[in-house]
DNA sequence: CTACTTTGTGAACAGACATTCACATTTAGA
DNA sequence: TCTAAATGTGAATGTCTGTTCACAAAGTAG
């Protein structure tokens, strides 16, 4: 049976999608090119109409995941204008991401990845690092809002916040679901959001911040941004 | 030139130790048997003569890397008995691991891993279990002699803590060492360990915990072990 | 010294896999 | 309608890689 012929532009979107949908049935290492054509229906050639290779597929693969990520982000940030309940509403979305869609820490933590050629894994670094950018922003504004501590380096909380995810995330994958990502998340939220919250010295309230925090705060904004 | 004839036992002591440095040279992608072999100082096929397949080679290595980090915890028992303490030494020998011997994230993230054999999966999920039960025995006590809030669950603290290290570990890798791993762990434990001392109500001092709250947490401790 | 076991070697095999190419069919533009 | 470009197909190719096997050399027990 002859497939239709279909637009390129078409053809590589479904072809990356298949490929996220294989991955997450059987992982990065068995997907090779004869599975890819049969998912999406045409032959192991004709792929080759459209990717070059089938690095350039993983290449479009994780530009796809990138998207998705971002797209949470944007999500939260029109959810709610609170930084720290942006946050908390990120968190959840990125459990609810990674869970329906295996395929995106199977490809982040894969080997292919890490020996790769460094074309690819300075892609995957990127990805990672703009996702903790816009972490970070909202950490930046909350402390501007006095929500959270002034002390905290943003960078370091972001690379923390995505702590919270990345442990549980391998174990649930490795115990086939049975490791609870989505409770995890849910009691470690708990914890490290009252750690953002905390207060270095015991003696104020959590809403009076002293304004000179506030302001060191307001300078790390201006800092990051130039 | 012929390889001198070596026992079994040493052979396989020595291929496992030639992976763990292929791999952390190259990556779990690129190790074959050739190499492996070469690295050896024998030929592919002598590798048979001691292990059955290069299956069996990966379950060495991982033994390996399990061996060293149990090492790591009863390294860190035996040079403080505060649980705290020990910990945070725990964290700094993690961190000084994982970087001496890049093999060890680079096998435990692998694709090779969470999508290749059963069985193999099913070994490092042990060895990571193996490692949270000693981090949660670890806080456990500490929650006994009240240096550590007692609502915590010690299964989720002891996730948290692989989080200080783990996404640091990733970027790590990926920056090519760029990122300060070290750096990261040492502002992520002041964090965790204001986390793991902090009082849920803001009235008592820090040593004079409830004695409810203790006795919850010996409870639990008695609950695990039995 | 002899016989048996263990370990090492080189060649060869077999399966998986990405990629190429000549040819067929469909689409789009003039 | 005619022609050229775009897309799909089947077969074939070459490479990489784990594994096997018959044979050689070294150790070991009697």
């Amino acid at each position: 049976m002859r497939a239709p012929k279909t637009k390129t532009k078409i053809r590589q979107e479904q072809i990356a999608q298949a490929a996220l949908v294989l991955i997450s049935r059987r992982g990065l290492r068995r997907l090779n090119v004869a599975n890819l054509a049969r998912q999406v229906g045409v032959v192991p050639s004709a792929l080759y109409r459209h990717y070059q290779s089938k690095e350039d597929v993983l290449e479009a693969v994780l530009d796809l995941i990138s998207r998705r990520l971002l797209a949470n982000v944007q999500a939260v940030r029109q959810e709610s204008a609170d930084p720290l309940e942006c946050l908390h509403r990120l968190l959840s979305r990125h459990v609810q991401l990674i869970c329906d869609n295996v395929a995106i820490p199977r490809v982040i933590f894969s080997e292919e990845i890490f020996s790769g050629h460094p074309r690819r894994r300075r892609r995957v670094y990127q990805i990672i690092q703009g996702y903790l950018e816009k972490v970070q922003e909202l950490i930046r504004e909350g402390q501007l809002q006095g929500r959270i501590r002034p002390d905290l380096a943003p960078a370091i909380g972001s690379v923390m916040f995505l702590g919270l995810v990345q442990p549980a995330a391998i174990l649930g994958l490795m115990s086939n679901g049975a490791f609870d990502v989505a409770g995890h998340a849910k009691e470690a939220w708990l914890l490290f959001s009252g750690m953002l919250q905390a207060r270095k010295d015991g003696g104020r309230t959590r809403m009076s911040i002293s304004a000179r925090s506030r302001q060191a705060a307001k300078k790390r904004v201006t800092d990051n941004y130039q």
